[in-house]
DNA sequence: GACAGGGCCGCTCAGATGAGCACACTGTCA
DNA sequence: TGACAGTGTGCTCATCTGAGCGGCCCTGTC
């Protein structure tokens, strides 16, 4: 008869000691002498308080940043950094311009002045480049060739120039296109001495960011402006994510088709040595393709909006 | 430039932190371990974590139990329980019903089978009799003579037999009416061996439960019992509150009154020494009186409901 | 380049804590 | 009455934890 740990006395009781535990901070110790109880009696009570959901404990963020989200796609792809931007997704120039800034500040918190920085070209990149603040001396390094697009944003060259130029470190560039006719003009372009010594810098990058797209009309730029040829090509090989050029079959496995050789940008070997490379995605029709990157084991890091982490996380 | 907490960065360490310790219940140096951070740091982590918000904990109950206001009222008053019942307030009778079932599970679960059950006239005490489980054994001792409300419910008489017969203990009664006209029929009165007898049983009362009424019309049903004098006399010594004809002022000083000679009951030093007197108030104009009663120190539990539990608390 | 100031970090050690064990009590059945 | 399973409680000891202290690095100044 004598006490019910369900009864009202028992639950104010429960609840008294769980408010000067958690509230108060006070110890069991403590907590044990003033009501008269031995330790031990209190921690099982503060294990059933918490058990029966008395106390509740929830770890949530009022900015902008999902926590939720950001520490289940941290947790399950094993990433070094997930930023999850809770914001509305209906306008994508908006979107693009949150990730971007969010981007900006992880990078400008996690970079050191012994990094050295490599940026691909993505719209999402450019938008991170513009809220960038100036960096610790970097040297930022050129990862992908020129994909111009009449009236679009920046180039590669602009945005590595543009971030160098703020950090006050060494801008390694070249002035080449991401795709070319053919793997001759490709391999004669790499032999160049400007695009050979921003190539030469690869292995020291020690963070990058790029952006992900998926193999489909409308969801990465490198699709709309290759050929129908290579569009069916990779389909056929099963492609189905490209980061900044690097084309990655839905499992991950990084494929290698043709097209490659005919283009002048970072390959999968060299960014797998990349200790860090953020993606930006955006866009819940590319979660596929952000699942695809993110199984890579090439990516480190990510910041994207809710909608897509959900879509990634539940797919 | 290392680690800023407020960054998108920190700010999921601390969320991943946090969740590891707080939801997974993992040790600080298994954390460490496995963030690669040492366990001062994680320990600075989570004091920050609850600090900036990020985790916050709450106590609350999903029943009828308004437990952060039971909290507040035991410990605002050191009593041994507090039950704040959440219910709506505009039908008394529900109220009433409410309570006297919240106040039944209060002493079926304190109750041990040492404890000898004293038990005052009151209609929250008639309710609380009526819902109360069959005690072990436990005897009852009246404390109030008999307040005859025309069409009423059961006299006090009727509830401690009740109660009695339930728990197959002891039931000490007597026939003799609250108020008599003059002091010295209440004298003869508590000579009758009846009255005498249950009287002899007070000292060895461990748990009483008893109404408050507020001295103003409709707050007592003592209060509308009695001559336009009375009322005016007590009113005249400042008395706020009775307790089972116990009178109070309001900063919870037993008053003794000429009207207490002529009454058959519990006197305030005999219920003084009772080690926990549980009141069953209601409805918010009873404030004044519940805080007069808490701070007289005869009280030790107090069942009542979140509107007179908020006006008390904020008064 | 030297140096003082300030903040951050990890170490030490005493105190707090939890897992597991032993014991007491209760109600039940033979 | 006595044996016994089940439950609740407190003890022991190894581990975990936090306050305080001192060292280290970074920064700004001369």
């Amino acid at each position: 008869m004598a006490d019910d740990r369900t009864g009202p006395a028992g639950i104010v009781l429960s609840a008294s000691v769980a408010r000067r535990f958690y509230l108060d901070g006070r110890s069991k110790v403590e907590i044990a002498d003033e009501f008269g109880l031995s330790r031990f009696k209190v921690a099982r009570l503060l294990d059933a308080a918490r058990e029966s959901g008395l106390v509740r404990i929830e770890i949530r963020h009022e900015g902008e940043i999902d926590v939720e989200s950001s520490v289940r796609l941290r947790d399950r792809y094993g990433l070094q950094h997930a930023v999850v931007v809770d914001t509305p997704d209906d306008d994508v120039a908006s979107l693009r311009g949150h990730l971007g800034r969010a981007a900006a500040q992880l990078l400008a918190e996690v970079i050191t002045p012994d990094d050295v920085l490599g940026l691909a070209w993505a719209r999402a990149v450019s938008a991170m480049a513009e809220a960038l603040p100036p960096l610790p001396g970097t040297p930022v390094v050129q990862l992908t060739g020129v994909l111009s697009l009449p009236g679009g944003p920046d180039t590669s060259v602009d945005v590595v120039r543009g971030v160098a130029r703020a950090s006050g470190g060494a801008a390694h560039v070249f002035y080449a296109p991401f795709t070319v006719p053919d793997a001759a003009t490709a391999r004669a372009l790499r032999q160049q001495p400007e695009v050979a010594s921003a190539f030469a810098q690869l292995p020291l990058v020690t963070k990058a960011v790029a952006g992900v797209g998926q193999w489909a009309p409308g969801q990465s730029t490198l699709y709309d402006v290759v050929s129908d040829e290579d569009r069916a090509a990779l389909h056929r090989l099963g492609v189905c994510a490209d980061v900044s050029g690097v084309f990655l079959s839905a499992d991950g496995e990084p494929v290698h088709a043709e097209l490659s050789e005919r283009m002048i940008g970072i390959s999968a070997d060299q960014m797998r040595e990349i200790p860090e490379v953020v993606v930006i995605p955006y866009g819940t029709a590319k979660a596929c393709a952000v699942r695809a990157a993110l199984r890579s084991g090439l990516v480190g890091g990510i910041v994207t909006h809710t909608a897509l982490a959900h879509a990634v996380l539940e797919g």
